[in-house]
RNA sequence: GGGCCCGUAGCGCAGUCUGGCCAGCGCACCGGCCUUUUAAGCCGGGUGUCGCGGGUUCGAAUCCCGCCGGGCCCGCCA
């Protein structure tokens, strides 16, 4: 069974409703490891669903807590400076490097939140500080502080160094320099907290003292009480999370205490989950090492990084490289697929397995009849040659990839072509890169002998006389050479050398079927002539 | 100091929860074929002490204990 099926399985012997939480902290540019925890929520929503249960996912932007390192690329030459001076500060209070985006976190998380729908994932979405802001946490607020010394004892439990004894579970803003990292709490009264704005390890505070208003969101509750907070506010019953805050003694084990002996609430189902790499080495937003959503989606469906996540067990740390691993992410997906469609056998088991994993994928329920795909391989040489998708199109049926396609199938195939213009362009390495010359290369077609020459007068006539499917025409440039006495090698290297100005490329046939006939011909007479 | 994950074919991995067709998949590789350059196709081939050592069992890659190796996380804040 699935282990999205097996966590279905115990919620729901917990209880018919669910609620399955995921969010991060929007602290920079959102990536395709952040996706684990959102994919994950809404998988788990589906299969809970499937099961006769009840379910949502949300996803909640923590977009309230202060800024303790700039992100990239606010921290390259020139922005460095501006933003300096918002450390400490919320998120949600930071300016926008773009105008076209409200603020800081609307800059980072707009992207993210708008590719989900291109991923199949629903959503609830929440703001921290449109949580907070709102008034929505103040009961929680009042209780956590109501139980402050309960809270800080049970964190003390788990720390080297205790807490002071004035310590409370809230983080105000200085209501004068808007710092939230820089203020330290010592007592409350009513709706409010006493703060003064003293600084913190990264960022210095304004001597500012003062009264925040914690049922107007002028501050937040400390992270390890938050969480828990939220659990109950929102009413969590399972929660995906990184591995961080899975350690024994983190956030979870904290939060689930304080959750049952201060909030009153049963902590959610845990689902701890491994980070994704690029290639092999951690993805990080203060060096910009990260791959986005929307960046999957210029080189490959949305499909794809859903198997990526789905295809292994949470715990398992995967590494995605958008280089030449990309095509056997791609093959393995269509091979599922065909699985799935039962045009590819395997072991019951594994097919069951398979099976799940590709319905997983899908953004909707699967289709019920066989989908028919390009090779991922075959759509990056196709993109390099074809003149427009029509023609390309022509190509694909005339080779048989594409019998009698549906629409859906041609909507397929130039998608997948378009990713794989994208791919070549963006990631491929340079050996898999051709351009067609566009004009004679005079200097690369200098050293053909009179044979390779007349090899090439042969071919042009007989394409202008005859149509040739890609492996007929792949096999006559054999029969050509025999008949003039030509060693194949020789002849092949003649027509890479007319078409592109180097020795070698794609798979000759392929390459010229997909070519316009009548600029080959012309291309091979002038070079006869030259 | 504590914890998690990983260790299965040359490489990447599935299988471990629920012990018994679990010795598998992909790529690579080897042999053969297509007069067939190329990250093209077809046919055939598994190349393995399942990290090591114990234990439980009729039976262990799978469960238990110990160890070794690699990676990561926490021990500030989130």
């Amino acid at each position: 069974m699935h282990w999205i099926d097996k966590i279905a399985r115990l919620l729901l012997r917990r209880g018919k409703r669910h609620v399955v939480a995921s969010g991060i902290s929007v602290s920079g540019p959102i990536h395709i490891g952040h996706c684990n925890d959102v994919f994950i929520a809404d998988g788990i929503r589906r299969a809970v669903g499937e099961l006769s249960g009840k379910a949502e996912a949300f996803w909640y932007a923590d977009d309230y807590d202060p800024m303790r390192r700039i992100p990239w690329p606010l921290n390259e030459k020139g922005l460095a400076e501006k933003y300096r001076q918002y450390l400490g500060m919320p998120y949600i209070d930071i300016p926008s490097p773009d105008p076209d985006y409200k603020n800081f976190v609307d800059y980072f998380a707009r992207p993210f939140i708008e590719s989900l729908r291109d991923f199949g994932v629903k959503v609830k979405i929440y703001s921290g500080a449109g949580i907070y802001r709102g008034g929505k946490m103040a009961g929680l607020i009042k209780t956590a502080l109501e139980h402050a010394d309960k809270i800080r004892a049970i964190l003390n439990k788990y720390r080297l160094e205790p807490l002071p004894q004035d310590w409370l579970p809230y983080d105000a803003i200085c209501e004068k320099c808007g710092r939230m990292a820089t203020t330290r709490t010592f007592a409350w009264h009513d709706n409010c907290v006493n703060y003064k704005c003293e600084g913190c390890d990264y960022a210095s505070g304004c001597g500012h003292e003062g009264e925040a208003d914690y049922t107007k969101g002028e501050g937040k509750l400390t992270w390890r009480v938050e969480w828990p907070a939220r659990w109950k506010l929102l009413k969590v019953t399972c929660e995906p999370f990184g591995k961080d805050h899975a350690v024994v003694g983190g956030s979870y084990d904290t939060g689930k205490i304080i959750a049952k002996h201060v909030f009153k609430y049963l902590a959610p189902y845990p689902v701890p989950y491994e980070w994704v790499s690029l290639r092999g080495s951690r993805m990080s937003s203060s060096k910009g090492v990260v791959f986005t959503p929307p960046q999957w989606l210029e080189i490959a469906e949305p499909e794809l990084l859903r198997h990526f996540i789905f295809r292994s067990k949470s715990t398992k740390a995967k590494d995605f490289d958008p280089g030449l691993p990309l095509l056997d992410l791609y093959d393995e997906f269509d091979l599922v697929e065909q699985v799935y469609f039962g045009e590819v056998k395997t072991s019951d088991r594994r097919e069951k397995q398979l099976k799940r994993i590709y319905e997983l994928s899908q953004l909707r329920k699967p289709s019920k009849k066989p989908v028919q795909r390009v090779p991922f391989r075959f759509a990056t040489v196709l993109t390099q040659v074809m003149r427009d998708e029509k023609h390309a199109i022509e190509v694909l049926a005339s080779k048989n990839i594409l019998t009698k396609p549906t629409r859906v199938d041609i909507k397929l195939a130039i998608h997948r072509l378009s990713c794989a213009g994208n791919w070549v362009s963006k990631y491929a390495p340079e050996r898999l890169r051709f351009k067609v010359a566009e004009e004679l290369p005079f200097e690369a077609v200098r050293c053909l002998t009179e044979k390779q020459k007349e090899g090439l007068a042969q071919l042009a006539a007989d394409l202008s006389s005859r149509e040739y499917t890609p492996v007929e025409l792949h096999n006559h440039i054999y029969e050509v050479g025999k008949k003039i006495e030509l060693k194949a090698s020789e002849l092949f290297k003649a027509v890479y050398l007319a078409l592109l100005g180097r020795e070698s490329g794609p798979r000759a046939g392929n390459f010229i079927s997909a070519l316009d006939k009548e600029f080959v011909i012309s291309r091979f007479k002038k070079v006869i002539s030259s």
